[in-house]
RNA sequence: GGCUGCGUGGCAGAGGGGUUAUGCAGCGGCCUGCAAAGCCGUGGACGCCGGUUCAAAUCCGACCGCAGCCUCCA
């Protein structure tokens, strides 16, 4: 039984589908004038774990994560670039799906876009109108009434009445109610601008995701995911529009993960703490450290970032490579330890707990490293491991591989932004072949005797990041 | 100020009324020419103060500290 936690009562409850066997699943995504950051790809990471693992369930699912490609600071950044609109965002785009596919995030089922979903988005304004949900302002705005919906605050726990009291909220003349939000805006001169029956103008940013997800996935549905900070306003407001709108329960479950921060602070653009997807995946060996480190905590735990903590999703996932090495990469060997997915299965049927699910791939590792005398149990047991690893979205990679891969120079991306000289100014690293030559030297050298020369090449390699080891009769290197 | 949530061993990070998380690092041993990897063993923890209980790191309350939201933000 699948028990997720639903910020919506604040507790875990139980999966039911509101389709029998079928599960759809909206996430907000990316509002795209800049490239991906950690923060971002911990979304993304985070709900293709869920993704995969109702999936792995058996469950039908429809996954839909948006693209925010018109608001305020796109339409800002394209006029400091000088570039339209749409060259701008599709430049984000490309690079977000560059991240995604870099960290072996499986692509949403539909991408849906702001501005390719007008008419869905004015029907459900026109809607909120028509019933006294929504009102035309002072300067032609388009206004959601707040106070038509009685359980405003719902999601965040907060009350209107306090809302209202906070000094932060800005007095804007053109509305009722300070506390209403803005559906639909007027076209300022050149500004990109739709044609609506309120003027040319463009949607707010809640309006849209209301509008996209009822469309893709009808007016109720299952799961509905994003960034703890969207809890307030943006689903609050979500479903205030929704529910208004349709008349129809909007969303049974609510999800959110927590934040990436760094020096304990949230990673934000605001706050010029963010380091992207691209310039951290220089920092290791293989993006799926960085995967690796992202489900190494739980999904609504905060997780700090640092070179350290990626140091040791490197060595946590080594461990797991070098248990696998020597294995085939592509193996559909039975699980004759239900044991050990049946742990998997509990840990990820508990709030998808990667954290617990991790242990038991640790586990099986062990076993295999136990096993080395017994390679049918072993390689049975390996097969099991990569295809737990791959409900996670890790270890599918040849292990040999992974493991000779270098590991850039360290730099301190705490305080400097890493520009590319720096990340990649590591390599000045030997070939492959250079390495072998390295390694017969040494193997005539021990054949001899010649512990002292054998020493020697060995410390040498280490010297370059080559660590060498001896199994079972013969030299084999990995990087370290 | 209001509303969320969190404080676990040297570090990271799960768990959650009585019994090993796990990974890295440490210590002892095995293996090795020596290492590395691996295996076996091992030390070390639940912010503070009260309460409930036969039993509390786990439940309740106060306190202290931290983060987030209340403004665009994943």
């Amino acid at each position: 039984m699948l028990e997720i936690y639903n910020t919506l009562t604040r507790s875990k409850q139980e999966l039911i589908p509101i389709t029998p066997g079928k599960i759809g699943i909206y996430v907000c995504g990316m509002t795209v004038y800049d490239y991906c950051h950690l923060g971002h790809a911990r979304v993304m990471i985070a709900f293709d774990v869920v993704v995969r693992h109702l999936r792995a369930l058996g469950y039908e699912v429809t996954y839909v994560r948006n693209i925010t490609d018109v608001d305020d600071k796109i339409i800002a950044r394209a006029q400091q670039n000088t570039e339209s609109i749409d060259s701008l965002t599709q430049q984000f785009i490309d690079a977000m799906h560059e991240d995604e596919r870099a960290l072996a995030v499986i692509a949403p089922d539909q991408e849906p876009r702001a501005t390719q979903s007008m008419p869905q988005i004015i029907s459900m304004i026109a809607k909120l109108i028509e019933n006294n949900s929504a009102y035309i302002g002072s300067n032609g705005d388009v206004f959601y009434a707040v106070n038509q919906f009685s359980s405003y605050g719902k999601l965040s726990g907060k009350r209107i009445e306090e809302l209202r009291a906070g000094e932060r909220i800005d007095i804007d003349s053109a509305k009722r109610d300070p506390m209403d939000f803005v559906l639909w805006k007027s076209a300022k001169p050149d500004e990109p601008a739709w044609e609506s029956p309120w003027g040319n103008g463009r949607p707010g940013w809640h309006i849209e995701c209301s509008a996209m997800s009822t469309d893709c996935l009808g007016n109720h549905f299952d799961i509905h995911g994003g960034g703890m900070d969207l809890q307030f306003p943006h689903h609050e407001n979500e479903i205030a529009q929704s529910e208004a709108a349709t008349g129809e329960t909007f969303v049974n479950l609510w999800m959110h993960n927590g934040f990436v921060r760094v020096d304990e602070e949230k990673m934000s653009k605001s706050l010029d703490n963010f380091f992207t997807v691209r310039e951290v995946i220089k920092t290791v060996r293989d993006p799926e450290v960085i995967r690796f480190f992202i489900i190494s905590s739980h999904y609504r735990s905060p997780l700090n970032y640092s070179q350290d903590n990626l140091n040791e999703a490197d060595s946590a996932l080594t461990r797991l490579y070098t248990a696998l090495r020597g294995y085939p990469t592509s193996d559909k060997a039975p699980e004759r330890q239900a044991g050990y997915t049946n742990q998997f299965n509990d840990a990820m049927n508990d709030d998808f707990n990667t954290p617990s699910a991790l242990s038991v791939l640790f586990e099986v590792a062990r076993e295999i490293n136990r096993n080395q005398s017994k390679p049918d149990v072993a390689a049975t047991l390996a097969g099991q491991l990569r295809q737990l690893g791959g409900r996670l979205g890790i270890l599918q990679q040849n292990a040999d591989q992974f493991l000779k891969k270098s590991i850039p120079r360290q730099t301190d991306t705490q305080t400097t932004s890493n520009t590319d000289e720096n990340a990649v100014a590591s390599s000045s690293v030997l070939s492959d072949d250079e390495i072998n030559q390295c390694i017969k030297q040494r193997t005539d050298a021990r054949n001899n005797k010649n512990w002292e020369l054998a020493d020697k090449i060995r410390d040498e390699l280490m010297e370059q990041g080559i660590i060498l080891e001896d199994i079972s009769g013969s030299t084999t290197w990995r990087r370290g």
